[in-house]
DNA sequence: TTTAATTGATATGGATCATAACAATATTTG
DNA sequence: CAAATATTGTTATGATCCATATCAATTAAA
């Protein structure tokens, strides 16, 4: 827990850096989806107001909760960065994931499993429908639900995806050690209780 | 990264059950503060759909951002619930825990510390003033300035603020294990890039 | 001294998330 | 079977969170 967002000009991440010109140079405008990837890209304001940093933080930087969230902003970041060009959030990117694990299940099954209010979850549905990467189709068996799967261009898409994202997670790997990403993923589990 | 937030009835934190009979019987209405602790105290409709969760989520489970992003989910409704009957948000909890430890600093230096915008400081800071718990003094030095401070019931209430998040922590070393939490921390601030 | 930067503040829009209500359909049950 | 109840997808709406633009007062820089 803890603040807010945060980053400092300084707290840039890998792939940011890597992809800046990248992303700038993609396409006129592509079409921004969901929040701004907070400061992926910008003019060089580096190193502006990172000092001032003599505050003691010292109550905060040993907390779990604190921690936490700002390693979840600095990875959301890294990954609204990477994934720019093809224009998908992570929760965008976490549906297209299980749809495709999970073909022909109901809206609701996929967005419960998720932890998205079925409510909610028409509309990014509705979104990834409109650009031709999911589909709704009505069960033959329920005329109520709708079995979701995704499309080919869907499929290809979450293709080139999995790729970055495994990128992301080799940078990972290679940022935390041989077992340290496993060690993470692990402790985070528990946190989390998953499974 | 991944979908919003979860939790399925299942995944209740300890501590949510430990207090849920506390926060009920608390007061009358505490003045809710923030999002509603999501789902704190509710009327036991544990096991209901928790199952349905026969869906592949392999593809997610290993992965860091999305492991990152429940955890926070976790922690942060666990941080909650434990901090209810003080009316306190993780936010909150960590602007007292700065502008105590670094008394008279101006209001953008604590804001930027924690990555908030100043412009929305202004507000968080309206409510703990108003609340008695902090306090503005125009600076001697610099007219523009506003010195922040903690009041007497401001420090009170970071006191017992501190008690519970300790205790938050020492939950997290017994289900994490000895240096589980320690690595934990470590490994989240290298990935949040703190220090 | 004129110009630029900082500080606190207000207003506003976007994105996220939760809840209420509803129509269509399916299931339960008396 | 008929009536009551539950599920599914949907729309609408409000709250919170976060970012940007703008502004007045004040200070610092040119």
């Amino acid at each position: 827990m803890g603040a807010e967002d945060d980053l400092t000009p300084a707290q840039k991440t890998l792939a940011q850096r890597k992809q800046a010109q990248k992303t700038t140079s993609a396409n006129g405008t592509p079409a921004r989806r969901g929040r701004k990837p907070a400061r992926a890209v910008e003019p060089d304001d580096a190193d502006e107001g990172i000092e001032a940093s003599d505050l003691d933080l010292t109550g905060l930087t040993s907390v779990v909760g604190y921690t936490l969230r700002r390693a979840q902003m600095a990875v959301f970041e890294d990954f609204s960065a990477r994934f720019a060009t093809l224009d998908l959030t992570p929760a965008q990117y976490s549906v297209l994931l299980v749809i495709s694990d999970n073909p022909g299940r109901k809206q609701s099954e996929i967005a419960r499993v998720l932890g998205i209010q079925r409510t909610n979850f028409v509309v990014m549905l509705d979104q990834l429908e409109k650009r031709g990467l999911a589909e709704r189709t009505r069960s033959a068996t329920d005329a109520r639900s709708h079995a979701v799967f995704l499309t080919k261009a869907g499929t290809a898409l979450l293709g080139k995806a999995r790729k970055l994202q495994a990128a992301q997670e080799e940078d990972f790997a290679s940022l935390l050690g041989p077992g340290g990403r496993d060690t993470l993923v692990a402790l985070l589990r528990k946190v989390a209780r998953i499974d």
